[in-house]
DNA sequence: CCAGCATACTCAAGAACATGACTAATCACG
DNA sequence: CGTGATTAGTCATGTTCTTGAGTATGCTGG
């Protein structure tokens, strides 16, 4: 159900295809959503069998013929009915968590391994979210930037997705950390 | 595939019957995972059957006769297999989010009133962590505990639990400021 | 005394999500 | 000159998760 509204909701930025809503939801930028291409398309033809988006083909010479997607105003009626919906609360459901969950019934050198290498790919998504949070609000300042700036969703759901990786880079540490301590201690 | 690990894991905290199970990874004390019961009885049952958990019926005088588990030595060895396989990075899937996401496309207010709610039950959650990691590290600090404890995985997903609610809190509030002060400001 | 909540669990069905394989053209690199 | 990456998408299958309903007993508040 929320694909559907994850979908409409990056359409506002601008007119997309298919594919590049794919790169968008695919790892690193999906600061938002995740999903695979095959899902996108699914939705894509869904949402415009619906009539709440509407595509028009574009033909390249070069490369092959796309389909770019605009939200029309049923599509907007329905982001509105969205937002005034109840959420369901987020939770956590994360591998790492689990693992870190049962480290006293594992080795825990196997979970250290984990947890650094997490620790690693989280920081580099703080690096890419800082880059794109940058490439937003140009030569703004952020304040600048959210108090003028007419398009500030994707920017807001950014830092959310900066602040989440860093404290995912936070805990990763802390947490190898203590783990690597017992380990010495304890031999 | 997960939802099978974490059910291990959740057990290696002590016997526990389904529908502790269920209480346990429902809303509130769901700190690293998420499943309702009819997920957790149909998990407990393929569990059982692949020898990954032993059942006792336990019969009670007063309630009605429950089921106990415990995890096996090949649960056991299949935790350690899940912990050196490869984990795939957590993406956030958030209603909120999206909402936030379509912020400019729709009445502002109506975020703005999702977001108030979504800090209070983030803030209720972060109570909640804070009263369960109080009473697992029962007199000790939490130093002491980590370093001495033999079973710190619940401590530590817990925490994480509670840092992510805290940024909940804090991003909820810092983006319903913003679009408060846009929307008295534009109008 | 009975309505409602807690314990303890089951069944069925459908929506959402993931996995893997496939087509077909262009461009850049060595 | 051909190998691999990029653009642009489709099809099929299977697993996982959610929704909704149903069974049965006992304890607790008004």
């Amino acid at each position: 159900m929320a694909l559907k509204h994850a979908v409409l909701a990056a359409l506002l930025t601008g007119e997309l295809s298919g594919y590049q809503l794919a790169k968008a939801f695919d790892v690193g930028v999906a600061n938002f959503w995740h999903a695979l291409p095959q899902q996108l398309y699914a939705e894509l033809t869904c949402l415009e069998r619906d009539g709440l988006i509407s595509g028009r083909d574009v033909v390249q010479d070069t490369r092959p013929t796309k389909r770019l997607f605009t939200v029309t105003d049923p599509g907007h009626a329905e982001l509105q009915r969205f937002t005034e919906a109840s959420t369901k609360p987020s939770f956590m459901r994360d591998d790492l968590v689990v693992m870190v969950h049962a480290v006293d019934g594992v080795d825990p050198d196997t979970v250290i391994a984990q947890l650094d290498e997490r620790a690693r790919f989280a920081a580099a998504k703080v690096e890419l979210f800082d880059g794109l949070l940058a490439r937003m609000r140009g030569d703004r300042s952020e304040e600048a930037f959210l108090a003028e700036s007419d398009r500030i969703g994707p920017y807001l759901t950014c830092l959310r997705g900066r602040t989440f990786e860093k404290e995912n880079v936070a805990w990763c540490e802390r947490t190898a950390a203590i783990l690597r301590s017992r380990s010495t201690i304890h031999v």
